[in-house]
RNA sequence: GGCGGUGUAGCUCAGGUGGUAGAGCAGAGGAAUCAUAAUCCUUGUGUCGGGGGUUCGAGUCCCUCCACCGCUACCA
């Protein structure tokens, strides 16, 4: 027998200094659907999440605070662990770049780099010096050109961050010898690296354009990890970070069970600020590492709120727990991944979140089950229906949600352009739709009157639909799938999608049913 | 400056290899009454950003211009 197929994926770690967003919640959610798809399909799932707490920004901010750096990334990092709690995301791992493991696995993989060669034949690490204009809030050096000066006299990046003139000596990674090796890999190596594909057309621009070598370490601040035989110097936060998804598969003891297991990744899911870390320098590093490059890597968008850009000083930011109080968990889940295609921006607001709760939730799933359930509850026993032969409307309906998963899945991996999730909701609401127009045409309501063994037999034909729909949403809304499927009586066991191979037995019990998705009434409309 | 992208119904967007434009939402009308006043049906005379070209025929190919967005460079 071989193995289960095996599905590791990541979001991004999340840096400590920030409290939590819709953008983080976002980029974790479409983790959590995919992980809980790929199980519920019979995958070996690892999903990892996490906080990245080194650098220099984490330095001063605690001593801003007054705090010790490790206390202070303790404290901040709950926030993130808070988050994953309500939003319910189901990651296997959750790791923080303060951890030995970390520490251990940094450095670890800055010897495996060291002790390799470039395919130029040069060594990978050497010790230089960087001078420049450096910004400690954006973790970045800028050309002076690009600066610019404040009323206050002060130099300031493009971000509007303050620069400070920086000497200090510094390893460099020999990024120009990889240039060729990532086009070859981009190109031909794999093709589907990078999604989706404005961004690769970016990166592959950019890398066209000439790559420098790029400063590893750093002497100015102490709160990283420290450079393996070389006193004074902590790694390159990126460095750090990116290894991140390594550390947790027990990289790099070459007896790590789990990273030979899930190694490489399938995806890292990321924002599209963090590209070029994970499409450029990621691969490289592995790849001078002796260690396999991930298998993709997708970008998604940004949010705006209410048609405007998303800032701190705008005071908009969008906090992730007030949308669950408003809408529910479940809705803000799903408005997430079908208002705005994956990897474009998007735009919240109260008026689309509202229109697809009660449109799409209310009106067209929550109805859907309401009125089938509940006419059963009144007119059929309480129990699953007991069916007859089925007609070519049934036939015809049943053969589409027989076929729904394969679509769904199709669309979350393996589209040129996956994971697409709205698509993949909007053909899970295709059936939905096509459920409301059967239930009009077969009329039950006349059917109890006329030829009740009818009625059975499309009572039956609808609570089969129920159930294929329920089951390939659970991903994306487990918890209301959850109770969908408690009151189609679908037990623990059979929730998984080999079942849909199964079916409702005739005669089960049904529980009363009562609304999965409650309209939202604004105060105006109470 | 270079590379890439976008501009199609009020709104959000689909529209392989060219053949007189589609979906969802919103709006209007109707049917039905099992249901969370939910559902279902019908309903769009749109300069397909502007102009030019190729073609029997172009959102769909070519040129050009305009607007907006992303990545990136440089002169200074």
């Amino acid at each position: 027998m071989p193995d289960r197929a095996r599905y590791y994926i990541t979001s991004p770690i999340y840096y400590v200094n920030d409290a939590p967003h819709i953008g983080h919640a976002y980029t974790t959610l479409a983790c959590d659907v995919l992980a809980r798809f790929m199980r519920l399909d019979g995958r070996e799932v690892r999903f990892l999440t996490g906080t990245d707490e080194h650098g220099q920004k984490v330095e001063k901010a605690a001593a801003l605070a007054g705090m010790a750096p490790k206390d202070f990334t303790d404290k901040v990092s709950q926030n993130f662990r808070d988050l994953a709690t309500a939003m319910n995301f189901s990651h296997d791992d959750f790791i923080r770049t303060t951890e030995e493991r970390h520490i251990r696995a940094c450095q670890g993989i800055w010897q495996a780099i060291a002790a390799n060669k470039t395919p130029k034949g040069n060594a990978n690490i050497y010790l230089g010096q960087y001078d420049g204009w450096y910004a400690v809030r954006d973790e970045a050096f800028y050309d002076e050109k690009e600066l610019t000066t404040g009323p206050d006299g002060k130099k300031r990046a493009p971000s509007g961050a303050e620069v400070e003139w920086v000497v200090e000596p510094s390893y460099f990674f020999r990024l120009s010898d990889w240039q060729e090796w990532l086009l070859e890999y981009y190109e031909r190596g794999n093709p589907d690296f990078i999604g989706p594909t404005t961004r690769r057309n970016e990166v592959l621009s950019f890398v066209r354009g000439g790559l420098t070598d790029l400063s590893i370490s750093r002497t100015s601040f102490k709160w990283g990890v420290p450079v393996p035989d070389a006193p004074g110097h902590v790694m390159y936060v990126w460095l750090d970070a990116l290894t991140n998804y390594a550390t947790a598969l027990g990289y790099p003891d070459p007896n790590a069970a789990l990273f030979r297991r899930f190694w490489p990744a399938d995806l890292h899911v990321v924002g599209k600020d963090i590209v070029r870390f994970h499409t450029v320098y990621w691969p490289a590093f592995l790849a001078a590492a002796g260690a396999e490059p991930p298998r993709r890597v997708f970008a998604h968008g940004w949010w705006t709120n209410e048609g405007q850009k998303i800032s701190k000083s705008l005071g908009n930011v969008i906090e992730p727990h007030a949308l669950i109080a408003r809408y529910g968990l479940d809705p803000v889940r799903y408005f997430l991944l079908r208002e705005v295609p994956f990897g474009q921006d998007g735009d919240f607001s109260h008026r689309a979140m509202v229109g697809r709760l009660n449109s799409d939730l209310a009106n067209d799933l929550g109805n859907l089950a309401q009125r089938v359930l509940g006419f059963i509850a009144k007119n059929a026993g309480a129990e699953v229906p007991q069916p007859g032969a089925f007609a070519a409307v049934d036939e015809e309906i049943l053969a589409e949600a027989r076929g729904l998963c394969g679509r769904v899945r199709a669309l979350l991996a393996g589209a040129p352009n996956a994971p697409e999730f709205h698509r993949a909701l909007e053909a899970v609401w295709a059936l939905v739709t096509k459920a409301n127009f059967f239930v009009d045409k077969q009329a039950p309501w006349t059917l109890r009157k006329t030829d009740a063994a009818r009625m059975s037999t499309v009572l039956y034909v609808l609570v089969e639909v129920l159930r294929h729909v329920a089951l390939v949403l659970q991903p994306f809304m487990p918890d209301s799938m959850a109770k969908l499927l408690d009151q189609l009586a679908v037990p623990a066991a059979a929730r998984d999608f080999a079942s849909l191979e199964r079916r409702l037995v005739a005669g089960t019990a049904l529980p009363a049913p009562s609304g999965i998705f409650p309209r939202f009434l604004d105060d105006a409309d109470r």
